[in-house]
RNA sequence: GGGCCGUUAGCUCAACGGCAGAGCAGGGCACUCUUAAUGCCAAGGUUAGAGGUUCAAAUCCUCUACGGCCUACCA
């Protein structure tokens, strides 16, 4: 049976309803949820999408799902009106109804509603996948994510976790009064991170708009504007490749204090996270595709230094001796990594360090040049008062204590327009750096991957599985 | 960007050089406590698309599209 023909078909029960004065798609319906209904109450209402279907002759069987749950609906032939069961005559799986009737138990034990009367909401034109296997196209799974929905549980759970996590971020950060805020999408200049920006153009103001790569600086602007505790749950938007672990438009959390440290990022970061896995996860030992991560306090804490020398590299500003010692545990440095000793101090530690990185770990102390946002260390200036966080492998969470001085900042941001990797098109934001010379109070900044976050709080595999509409290619 | 793998009915999968098949869903018939309901009947295909090799291609080759993984890129 080709697609098109059951799409006729079912237009044919529709007209046939239609002829018959039926509302095919109806209105408003005050349901109980079905979770909630319980054995012996009468007269109820429950409306969700019939799942599956079991006839007997006179006598039939309907599952049907709301967002709360499942129950049999009970469809015996003379017990509805003769509209009923035309009605009843023309469902099929994948339509909305809405039924009512006394709940009851059947002889197997099941929670099941004898129909007193039948409604439909919503005709399905297409066809669910199949019952038993669900859906498993990877594919049509990301392309028609609400077919994934009704027919995966494990998708929706995630999705449910995920729609947690937020709400409890934002519980627990309101608590300790932080207030959640909104800055601009559309960057004059792409600045709070080193990522290609995607570009657009604003046309009555005939203006080039870049959607934000961070939202940092405005964030920080804030913090001028005598904001003292904030945060954006923020899509932010990066014009580079996608892969497991990267999707063009990501969800970040980034919170600023003020008068506050990297060092309190640290503890909130602690207490937010291992929160979270007692919420989603009853408990502080989750596990990471096959990893056993346990959150239990306090975390480790590795200096950042103090990975290369514990990899035997002596000193690490030495270029020479880190190729060495990458070629030597077998990292691969292509030729343009080379000229820049940062690169291959990363390349060194995604390959060697970072995979190993299972239970959450603060890398802390980055140097100043690969920081530029950060406040340097007191009596060491080439380093910065920051921290990564890794777990399970991933990078989740990156803070500092804010840089705050606007002649130090307009310094680094054109040391960093030098040292600009690839071909990234920099400029230095003078209007930030102006808001600075107004004077922004010392403070922590803090930002963790929300994607990443929720792949580890439910196992996901790729950031595909946790964002509701990963992009995809267009299908021709 | 490069490499490898995949794409067969609406869905889940067989067939792997020799007539393209099953289960579910859909249609018909029977059946008033079933739950992957059951039994019987009938239907459903440009094997992702294009080209090539061959007596013969879903199957082998080339290209294209889309997807997945790896890699590259990535504060």
């Amino acid at each position: 049976m080709s697609e098109e023909n059951i799409r006729s078909q079912r237009v044919e029960k529709l007209e046939e309803l239609k002829k018959q004065g039926v509302d095919v798609y109806g209105r408003a319906f005050s349901k109980k949820d079905i979770a909630l209904i319980t054995e012996g109450e009468t007269d109820v209402k429950a409306a969700g999408r019939i799942m599956a279907v079991r006839k007997h002759g006179g006598s039939s069987f309907l599952d049907i799902k709301d967002s709360t749950g499942k129950i049999q609906l009970y469809f015996k032939r003379n017990a509805v009106s003769e509209a009923e069961l035309s009605i009843f005559k023309n469902l099929d799986i994948g339509d909305i109804i809405g039924a009512e009737g006394d709940v009851f138990r059947t002889k197997t034990g099941e929670l099941t509603i004898v129909i007193k009367h039948l409604s439909i909401l919503s005709k399905s034109l297409n066809p669910l996948p199949e019952k038993w296997h669900g859906l498993k196209d990877v594919e049509i799974r990301f392309r028609k994510r609400y077919l994934d929905l009704i027919m995966n549980s494990e998708a929706k759970e995630v999705f449910n976790k995920r729609v947690k996590i937020l709400q409890y971020i934002r519980e627990f950060l309101n608590k300790r009064d932080f207030i959640e805020v909104d800055t601009p999408m559309m960057h004059p200049i792409a600045g709070g991170a080193d990522a290609r920006p995607f570009i657009t153009h604003h046309n009555a103001l005939d203006m080039n708009l870049y959607l934000r790569i961070a939202p940092e600086l405005y964030l920080k602007r804030l913090l001028v504007g005598n904001f003292e505790r904030i945060y954006e749950i923020n899509r932010s938007f990066r014009n580079e490749g996608i892969s497991p672990l990267h999707n063009p438009e990501f969800t970040m959390l980034e919170l600023y204090s003020a008068y506050g440290d990297c060092k309190q990022m640290m503890e909130i970061t602690e207490s937010l996270i291992t929160m979270l896995a007692e919420k989603i996860n009853n408990g502080l030992a989750i596990e990471y595709q096959k990893m056993k991560i346990d959150l239990t306090l306090p975390w480790k804490m590795i200096k950042w230094t103090e990975i290369f020398s514990s990899l035997g590299v002596e000193d690490w500003k030495d270029k020479d001796a880190i190729i060495r010692k990458a070629e030597e545990l077998g990292v691969e440095i292509t030729e343009e990594d080379k000229t820049d000793k940062y690169e291959v101090l990363d390349a060194l530690f995604k390959k060697k360090i970072q995979p190993n990185l299972v239970n959450p770990t603060f890398i802390y102390e980055y140097p100043a040049e690969v920081s530029p946002l950060a406040k340097s260390c007191p009596g060491n200036p080439g380093m910065t008062e920051r921290f990564e966080l890794f777990m399970g492998g991933l990078e989740v969470a990156n803070a500092y204590s804010e840089l705050n001085d606007p002649v130090e900042q307009h310094k680094r941001f054109v040391e960093a327009l030098g040292n600009a990797s690839g071909n990234r098109e920099k400029t230095v934001d003078e209007d930030y750096v102006e808001a600075l010379e107004y004077g922004m109070p010392p403070a922590g900044g803090l930002g963790i991957g929300i994607d990443r976050l929720v792949m580890l709080m439910t196992d996901s595999p790729s950031i595909r599985e946790v964002i509701f509409f990963p992009l995809l290619r267009q299908k021709k």
